[in-house]
RNA sequence: GCCCGGAUGGCGGAAUUGGUAGACGCGCAGGACUUAAAAUCCUGUGCCCGGUAACGGGCGUGCCGGUUCGAUGCCGGCUCCGGGUACCA
């Protein structure tokens, strides 16, 4: 009988889909596992062969955790809101539900044809209603909840109130905005409108002024990497810097319990190590200068404050609303106008250029107030205003950025750290001694630090002070095709909907672009209004609000009591294992976490911490292949003839390519003026075409669909394949002329349970200790390849196997089965197959992975190298249970030893039982 | 600029903790079966030199150096490629 893949996968497919084999429920008598891809937005252009590898892997590794026992949590949904279904809406007209859904029913299609394990009953969609109710809920909890610094938590802002109402605000230690204090008569005093704007600096979901990129001419805000050059990317319209009223998360509150937890999470290194610089703690200290001839003090963040002799510049952010204040008269004109430009430019576009030092003196000085030297203010838009405090002071000596721009302007340099050479470079390294530094002198880096805060705070300069780079997040988009916001305006107060009257749905409207006034596309919306009186908020929300808490929906996605019930959550508790792409390792896992914490404190989700294990999978390439034709022709030539001609390379269709080999016929007919294309080919007769490692893309022609490799192949090869092509975290190319090898072994496989005459053929006798000891190499290897993720290995393992059992003509039920069940993971389709055909009723998911034992393994003899200075001349085979010395006697003894020997004398013999021999002369 | 990865045959890759470099697969070459082809099976295949051959020798994991009896894996210094990014004081 044939390995008829085809009538295989669907009947199996239909099989375990009738059986509803895919679902699981809460049960208590099996340990859980919950397995989470990161779930995908569904673009219109499907999937390509590179966006299954991740699901593939956690497919595998959950089936492989219910062959061990667990109740595996392994569900799929969509990330559905989104900018390119709005933009696609905008220039069709079509409403953004109606092409999102006609691409999630086709990623749907796609998806269901690789076989994976999802309980598809467990569904998300982030645009529907059902869900982001409990987005907008989880929205007014943040709303109604402060940051008490003291216990580290999120708490109800009622009990915010009432200390307000004993106390003022004179004892409360919040994370909150720049709010002065104030008692509780005053606030006692105060009206509503009052009390909303003091509250609105404690919220964690709050809003506030933020700048953002606005283009006036699109009537919208841009991303940062939507701007070039002060210009829109799309359009090429100006862009200018604007204060916007725009909802924000108080993700700074959590900034360092979102660092501590990291060394609780078993994520790579690479990946931490990227949150921890997200996350941004440094240590130092607050101080302020006072500025020389004005009634002004300069608020400084600094690491250094070691340093503060060698400071011999000051420098403010543009966006200081300092600068103003201290600019002398006659530098007033040039300052406006650094000022002005600086302004213009994003904040990245600062950045990126490191190259040109740019900045202007103030005319002002500020004063060093341990030796009451005069320090020039200068403005520079290298320093940031949301950094810090938007003001440092330069020790060029010590900084590399402050020392270029000392360099630049002719700035005095002065070393109060022994070790470098101020000719050459800053010395930033935060170890040496103290020098021109008076009381410091003499004193280590870390010791001067430590004695110089305390000389800031015991003087009443300042105070120590742990500073975050993270920042708040923005919350707001001018978007349509996004979660509206359960908030409407009542005499500009923002007043949040009441739980009970949530989902908050997004109204159609009837064109997706902005209004006239620069309103967002939700202005548009006809009666939209709370109680048919007041305006609702015209923002939606990101996209990482739907995606940061959709991991707890899963465990009980109809509830519509709550986001997760309290039994589901304490069965499930947290994701074990999370696949997904590197793309998301700040933003996403950044607000998941911060989500789930909030959501902890809250008592709804009893883990910390979202996601135990994270696993990074690398980016899948495209392969591309080129054709040469010579210019003002429609000739091509092949390409190891390419450099005789003046050629342009082309890219041409991977599809009709083998082995970058030409299928000529094919390409004649791939594009009209094709057809009387002619070619210069090589001497065997063959037109070879170059190639190149590229992103997968369209214009590339180098985009492999799963649909046609499974048509051709089959799911269980296309999964076999994508494992197979290298290491799961590792970028690697596509191609496809691979394939024909994992085909070819599943062939075999199929083979090994088949006499000559297409029967099963399965015999019930004992088996061999040579099978036992091949099905045995295969258990111990996959389950260790498995859970170290290393799938490209286990899949050679398999190969190894087929080919050693099909080598003894090896029929035996025992080991074939064995086998069965762990290709199972890789291979669901056609172990099934076979499962059923040598007589299991039940399906292959349920079986046991098979218990590897040592005894099959065990070696009478060993194999020696024998290497002579570290160079493997020959092997030995020894008993495996013998003695160093008696090891070194068998070598010395053996024959080729002596001839290698001839003359010279032996310095040391090193030996390793169990792994080799070296002979040093 | 900074941070994080990576570089091994013609190609994808293996070598799990410093112990036989190149598993497995593709490709290629040769052979068996066949009227022929496909499929399947068998053999060979890192590079160079010598030999009809068995075999022997040298080189070899991006480059330069180091540690070690022994380095693809460790240390120092580079080059190139990929990804991320925020001039973060």
């Amino acid at each position: 009988m044939e390995y008829n893949f085809k009538e295989i996968e669907e009947r199996q497919r239909q099989n375990l889909q009738k059986n509803n084999i895919y679902k699981v429920t809460e049960d208590k008598n099996k340990p859980k596992f919950y397995v989470l891809d990161m779930f995908p937005y569904p673009s219109g252009a499907g999937l390509h062969v590179g966006h299954p590898l991740g699901y593939i892997a956690s497919d595998i590794y959950a089936r492989y955790k219910r062959l061990k026992g667990y109740n595996v949590l392994h569900p799929m949904g969509f990330d559905a809101f989104g900018l390119p279904a709005e933009q696609y809406a905008v220039q069709t007209g079509q409403h953004p539900a109606v092409t999102t859904e006609i691409n999630i029913k086709r990623y749907k299609e796609q998806l269901s044809k690789i076989g994976f394990s999802y309980d598809w009953s467990r569904e998300i969609r982030t645009s529907d209603p059902k869900y982001y109710k409990w987005t907008q809920y989880v929205f007014l909890k943040m709303f109604h909840h402060w940051f008490n610094n003291k216990t580290q938590k999120a708490e109800p802002v009622e009990t915010l109130i009432k200390e307000f109402e004993k106390n003022g605000n004179t004892k409360v230690d919040a994370a909150c905005g720049d709010i002065p204090r104030f008692e509780a008569a005053v606030w006692n005093g105060m009206d509503e409108a009052e009390k909303d704007d003091v509250l609105m600096n404690y919220r964690l979901a709050y809003r506030s002024k933020t700048k953002v990129n606005w283009c006036p001419a699109l009537g919208t805000v841009l991303a940062n990497d939507e701007v070039k050059d002060g210009l829109s990317e799309r359009g090429g319209h100006p862009v200018v810097q604007k204060d916007m009223m725009q909802w924000q998360l108080r993700v700074t509150a959590y900034a360092k319990r979102l660092l501590d937890g990291l060394d609780t999470l078993e994520w790579s290194d690479s990946l931490k190590e990227m949150q921890r610089n997200w996350i941004g703690r440094s240590e130092g200290a607050e101080m302020y200068f006072d500025i020389k001839d004005k009634d002004e003090k300069m608020l400084v963040f600094t690491t250094r404050p070691d340093t503060v002799f060698g400071a011999t510049f000051m420098v403010l952010a543009p966006e200081s609303e300092l600068v103003d204040k201290i600019t002398t008269a006659e530098k007033s004109e040039e300052v406006d106008e650094y000022v002005e430009r600086a302004k213009n430019r994003t904040e990245r576009e600062r950045m990126a250029d490191a190259e040109n030092i740019t900045g202007v003196f103030t005319g002002a000085y500020a004063i060093n107030p341990f030796n009451g030297k005069e320090i020039p203010v200068w403005v520079a838009d290298y320093v940031l205003a949301g950094y810090g405090t938007g003001a440092i002071m330069a020790v060029p000596a010590h900084d590399s950025r402050d020392y270029a721009f000392a360099k630049h302007f002719g700035i005095e340099i002065i070393p109060v750290v022994e070790g470098g050479n101020i000719e050459e470079a800053s010395y930033d390294a935060k170890s040496g001694k103290m020098i021109n530094s008076d009381f410091l002198n003499g004193l280590e880096v870390k010791d001067a630090v430590e004695k110089m805060i305390n000389e800031i705070e015991s003087r009443g300069l300042g105070k120590r002070k742990v500073n975050y780079r993270l920042r708040d997040a923005i919350f707001s988009r001018q978007r349509y095709w996004g979660e509206p916001f359960p908030i409407y305006y009542k005499d500009g107060r923002a007043i949040p909907l009441s739980e009970d009257e949530l989902p908050l749905t997004l109204p159609d409207i009837d064109d997706y672009k902005p209004t006239e006034s620069g309103e967002p596309p939700l202005g548009r919306a006809k009666n939209w209004l709370y109680k048919g009186k007041y305006k609702y908020e015209l923002s939606t929300m990101p996209g990482f609000a739907g995606s940061s808490a959709y991991y707890l929906r899963y465990m009980d996605p109809h509830n519509d009591k709550a986001l997760v019930s309290k039994e589901a959550n304490e069965y499930w508790q947290d994701v074990d294992l999370y696949i997904g792409g590197t793309e998301h390792a700040v933003g996403h896992l950044i607000y998941s976490r911060f989500w789930n914490k909030f959501l902890f404190d809250l008592g709804y989700t009893v883990k910390a911490e979202p996601f135990k294990k994270l696993v990074n999978q690398g980016m899948i390439q495209g392969r591309s292949n080129f054709v040469y034709r010579i210019k003002n022709s429609n000739t091509y030539v092949s390409y190891n003839l390419r450099k005789k001609y003046d050629v342009t390379e082309i890219h041409v269709d991977v599809n009709i390519v083998h082995n970058d080999i030409l299928d000529i016929e094919a390409f004649k007919k791939w594009r009209p003026e094709n057809a009387d294309a002619e070619f210069i080919l090589e001497e065997d007769g063959k037109y070879r075409c170059g190639y190149a490692v590229e992103k997968m893309s369209k214009s590339k022609f180098n985009v492999v669909n799963p649909d046609d490799i499974i048509e051709q192949y089959g799911a269980d090869t296309l999964r076999l394949y994508e494992m197979f092509l290298g290491p799961l975290e590792q970028s690697k190319p596509w191609d496809t002329n691979g394939i024909e090898g994992v085909f070819r072994f599943l062939n075999k496989f199929w083979r090994l349970f088949f006499d000559n005459e297409g029967n099963i053929n399965l015999s019930d006798e004992e088996p061999t200790k040579e099978e036992q000891k091949i099905i045995h190499t295969l258990i111990k290897k996959v389950g260790e390849d498995i859970e170290r993720f290393s799938f490209n290995t286990t899949v050679a393992a398999y190969m190894v196997c087929a080919n050693d059992l099909a080598k003894i003509k090896c029929n035996k039920k025992e080991v074939l089965e064995n086998f069965l069940i762990v290709l199972s993971p890789f291979a669901p389709h056609i172990t099934e197959e076979l499962w059923q055909l040598t007589g299991h009723k039940d399906s292959v998911i349920n079986a046991k992975f098979p218990e590897f034992k040592e005894e099959y393994l065990k070696e009478d003899s060993i194999k020696y190298p024998v290497a002579f200075n570290g160079k493997t001349r020959f092997t030995v085979d020894l008993p495996a249970d013998i003695k160093k010395e008696e090891i070194e006697k068998a070598v010395l003894e053996d024959e080729r030893t002596k001839s290698r020997l001839e003359g010279k004398e032996i310095r040391k013999i090193i030996i390793v039982p169990g792994r080799m021999i070296n002979i040093v002369i």
